[in-house]
DNA sequence: ACAAAATTAAAACGAACGTTTAATTTAAAT
DNA sequence: ATTTAAATTAAACGTTCGTTTTAATTTTGT
């Protein structure tokens, strides 16, 4: 039984092919939306390939994210021990835990002649959804925001915990929706021709997202002086960290 | 045949109860993912119902968008009305915009205790999915986009066209994601109890998005000058616009 | 009150769903 | 070459889906 991987192989086996064509029919449709007979139809193969190579459609689906997620997170988490090794003791600089959040991400959808773009749009897609699927790849994600939950508090040391949860949120949804508007550029109105470039959207996002967390401190317009106390919460930085509850 | 509104009756009509389950039905499983014998038996009304009332499911999933779409965008525009009649020939201020554009939608959620939080959970669920769903609700915001987009063009005149869609864009994803946000507070890790304060998350939403969208032109970080040309586009403000295509 | 229209109810329709079974073919091992 | 396991196939399973049909009931207008 030689259901792992099955690589050095130059003809892709029939697993492989199923979870290419579950990435596409998944992102065009939604997980509901797509049928086990949409993927094999679209994948060339039978039926019950699915069941014999993934057990069954949820496992399929964890399979489809487990392939992206892993190579991902694990960049990401790569270049924020970079970060942190290169800040020392000091607080690092926010753009660069920010580029270090989001850089990987939008470089893994445009990766390999956007062979990558259906996985993304399916990320952000699923994001979005209540914790059903949700549940499938959370685990993905537990470590790796606990570090960075840690580096952006770190970066931002006068930030209470309220404007450094809002900060990452916004980062966050932010993240999502550029992958969304990158896939769908064609069909948007008001698009310029020249907003597809990569990495110019990188450092218009880190510019945008720098700038925003740190006006959310202080410096603020701050309508009626709600951006209160500078409740800041000492945190020896470049700590390890564990995994936390729910 | 009076299946229009059905308004001046004290007892909740068939009508209203389906449209009622249906938005809090639709919100917890997705549009795919609920039947409709799941709303109906939720709305403790008879099956067909719902092909007598709304003809189809998909005339459900309609009538459940714009019972809320219309109030809410009517008061956006509003309310953008009232910021550029204050503003007169000059530019208004990109906080107020951002203001006009955030607030309604953030007060429709919390609106009559909570009332409406499940139909805001379905909308930023659905906003992230593939046209096939999105169809049936995007007239609603054509109009609403086409104003906006000229409004934020006029409240920051010397930014590209590039730097105005990015920006627009990166304010629709941070919207989004604070109402999935605002809707998942009790199950999200790193949340100070402070954080569900509804008026301090629109401040702090548009002191994040307002320094942000200032923060991709010019005075940016611009790690390599990709900020580059003030290709700014004329365009006299407070003009009344049309439709556009797609 | 009565007739017409609107609404609800129960049952059934065909279609598509995820999954399983059993038979067959392919590949590897001895 | 023979044997054994892995991989693939075609067919069918039972369930649930959206929708329709037919009849009974309630509401409305005169």
């Amino acid at each position: 039984m030689m259901t792992e991987t099955s690589s050095a192989k130059h003809k892709q086996t029939t697993r492989d092919r199923i979870l290419d064509a579950a990435e596409h029919v998944f992102a065009d449709k939604g997980l509901d939306g797509s049928s086990v007979r949409d993927i094999t139809t679209a994948a060339g193969v039978n039926l019950a390939a699915v069941s014999y190579h993934f057990g069954s459609k949820t496992g399929l689906i964890e399979a489809v994210f487990s392939r992206h997620l892993g190579p991902m997170n694990t960049a990401r988490l790569a270049l924020l021990d970079q970060v942190e090794e290169q800040a020392g003791e000091s607080p690092p600089p926010i753009e660069s835990v920010l580029d270090a959040f989001i850089r990987p991400v939008v470089m893994h959808h445009l990766a390999e002649h956007g062979a990558n773009d259906a996985f993304m749009r399916l990320m952000s897609r699923c994001l979005n959804e209540p914790p059903t699927h949700l549940e499938l790849f959370k685990h993905h994600f537990d470590a790796l925001m606990h570090r960075f939950h840690a580096a952006f508090s770190c970066a931002l040391p006068n930030h209470s915990p309220s404007e450094i949860f809002w900060g990452v949120h916004f980062t966050i949804g932010i993240m999502h929706h550029t992958l969304h508007v990158l896939s769908h550029l064609d069909h948007l109105p008001f698009c310029p021709a020249e907003s597809a470039d990569a990495q110019a959207v990188v450092e218009r996002f880190i510019a945008y997202t720098a700038t925003g967390m740190k006006a959310q401190h202080g410096n603020s317009i701050s309508v009626n002086g709600l951006c209160g106390g500078t409740i800041s919460t000492p945190q020896s930085c470049n700590q390890s960290v564990e995994p936390f509850p729910s």
